[in-house]
DNA sequence: TTGTAGGCGTTATCAA
DNA sequence: TTGATAACGCCTACAA
């Protein structure tokens, strides 16, 4: 039957040489068909096609498609941790949602990148993954060294939430003034005795409160930043860590800070949704009423599951927009161009979980 | 400096063939100095690297190398849905995780790919992604054709909870077994007005009661077996099905369930923990106690925010295990082999949401 | 509209 | 231990 007897098992895949040949065309002919790039005539065209199916041909080899065109229609987008961590995150969801939207709109796939060595031996890192450009989540330090590896091989980098050097084009946020306006809402409720429950200070998540010396070594920017804003308006403020951004750590960050009546905040300032709710758990288990005995604030502007009828009072983030513009972002750079950083706005939004101090706590020392 | 003369700006980027003639070696030598698969002389390997530096070549290129090699290194991971709407489920969310960690060790990287055609024109596809082999997730009717496809490409497929044919390996749980016995829990319990509420149907994911007609066409196989075997405890169930497996859609249901006080169930068995746990919600909104006034059994045995003390009683499902599993599968089918399905067995836990039907309710029609 | 030829950057094979 | 050579499968000028 065919020309080169194949012995009935699969043999080696059809190409699209074999193809034209078993159509009568040429390889280019044939190639054309299946890109499209210019007019084949009609007959022609089925007729390869048709050989096509005869062989099994499902299309051109991308890896051989990818070598030849200089592109592999792959971004990867890397997280500094697990990845069950990234998801957990209804941000990070949401912005990964706008990110995948995005790089669909420009044609590319999205491979999740762990930066965690030492994993498999040849797991695919940013150094070596077959990509066209990478997007990078939370960069700090760690991820210093992959980027560099990105960067040598003269790849598009864009990075969201983090600091990559000017060279790198930042999504970030606005955190800096969203986290002053909370505290300055809080502030114009009359409250003075207040706590700060932040998000990690850097891989390590270590819980518990904060020295003045482990503030000052921060290393995650969105941590730092929210901080900073909030202590410049309440210098005083006790700081807790939190060991991740869930319910769970906000819930014991909470009992940390209301297991002494005498030194409890009237207000708790969280740096995530997540974490307030948290805290509005830990506040209602020790028997106070939010907010009539402490107000929570949040950041993030997420819905959140299990606080009742509680509306937070939060900045709202565009968390969707974020993963769109990185995904505008990489194709503006895979074009040539050099995009600007984009930094994005938050809402403030007045909850029910804010109110003013009351009478009993304004006289506390 | 440099020997070709580059115009400052970025030029041709070097290979591997530059760096053998700059290092004085054959392309072959310089090869395996990247690649390790052969002893090379020590003073021969500094020599290759330290062109390589001088050249600012970081290594070889993947797609050449991918195309030689006939391996991407990547694995497709395809959802039937938004991604966004994947990663919201803790379930899809672990599962990913085991799934990442599995195929790590194996050295593949994952490409998240999302069944729905018509984003960018040439977005990456099941079709036309570079991949070596492709995990279909909740795979029904909808992906039939992408199946196809990756089929036709002679790549390994794996399926996670969804059916593909018998020549696919399954990753599955027996939800059959595992739905009867906490159904036989809620009988056990006295409870004989009872209320199934499901996960989707299909991809429309209408909500609302669902007649028999209805039930007999539900598309997605979870949803299918799981209510099925609760059926053949409970003939006369009222069924309504949710919108996606989420506390919202379970409060959805939950009101209507508890809408009617004189028509409710004692019992309620959601197809998932998130929807036991809107249902619980829903329940107490209308001033029932659970378990006391209905009893809530749920499945998955995540960790449910948003439910107070209350531990659901549920189907614990190893879902990390069930992606490592599949990353373990493709691992063997790229190896040759033909793996076997797997089906994983779920752990019934009793918690405190469900209890025996109180004299009341037990005289009711 | 179709055909020809050269190369994209590697790596496997084999010989030296 | 090193080197020469031939694919890997496709695409795209360019010529016909």
């Amino acid at each position: 039957m065919s020309s080169d007897a194949e012995p009935a098992g699969r043999h080696r895949r059809a190409t699209i040489s074999d193809v034209a040949r078993a159509a009568g065309v040429s390889m280019s002919t044939a190639s054309v068909v299946f890109s499209g790039k210019a007019p084949v005539a009609e007959a022609t065209r089925e007729r390869v096609l048709a050989a096509a199916g005869e062989l099994g041909y499902t299309g051109p080899d991308p890896r051989a498609a990818s070598l030849r065109r200089g592109r592999s229609g792959i971004v990867a987008v890397a997280f500094e941790e697990h990845l069950r961590t990234a998801f957990l995150d209804p941000v990070k969801t949401a912005m990964m949602d706008g990110l995948t939207d995005g790089l669909a709109e420009l044609g590319s796939g999205v491979l999740l990148l762990r930066d965690e060595p030492g994993l498999g031996p040849d797991a695919p890192t940013l150094a070596t993954a077959p990509i066209d450009a990478a997007v990078l989540i939370g960069c700090s330090g760690r991820m210093r060294e992959s980027l560099d590896a990105v960067l040598a091989r003269g790849l598009p980098v864009v990075v969201i939430e983090g600091d990559a050097g000017d060279e790198v084009p930042r999504i970030e946020l606005d955190n800096g003034e969203a986290a002053a306006q909370l505290a300055h809402h809080v502030r114009a409720l009359g409250h003075r005795r207040v706590a700060v429950v932040t998000l990690p200070f850097d891989a390590e998540r270590e819980r518990g409160d904060a020295t003045p010396e482990r503030i000052a070594q921060i290393v995650l920017p969105v941590t730092r930043i929210r901080l900073q804003s909030t202590l410049e308006v309440f210098p005083d403020a006790r700081v807790v860590s939190a060991g991740a951004s869930l319910i769970d750590e906000g819930v014991i960050a909470g009992r940390t800070l209301f297991a002494d009546p005498r030194s409890r905040p009237t207000a708790v300032i969280a740096q995530s949704d997540l974490l307030a709710a948290g805290v509005i758990r830990a506040a209602e288990e020790a028997g106070l009423r939010v907010p009539e005995d402490v107000s929570v604030a949040g950041f993030d502007g997420i819905a959140v599951d299990g606080i009742g009828e509680h509306v937070l009072t939060t900045a709202v983030q565009p968390a969707a927009e974020k993963g769109r513009a990185a995904g505008d972002a990489v194709a503006r750079m895979l074009a040539g161009e050099q995009p600007a950083s984009i930094r994005f706005t938050c809402t403030f939004r007045e909850g029910t979980t804010t109110g003013p101090v009351t009478g009993a706590e304004t006289r506390a020392p």
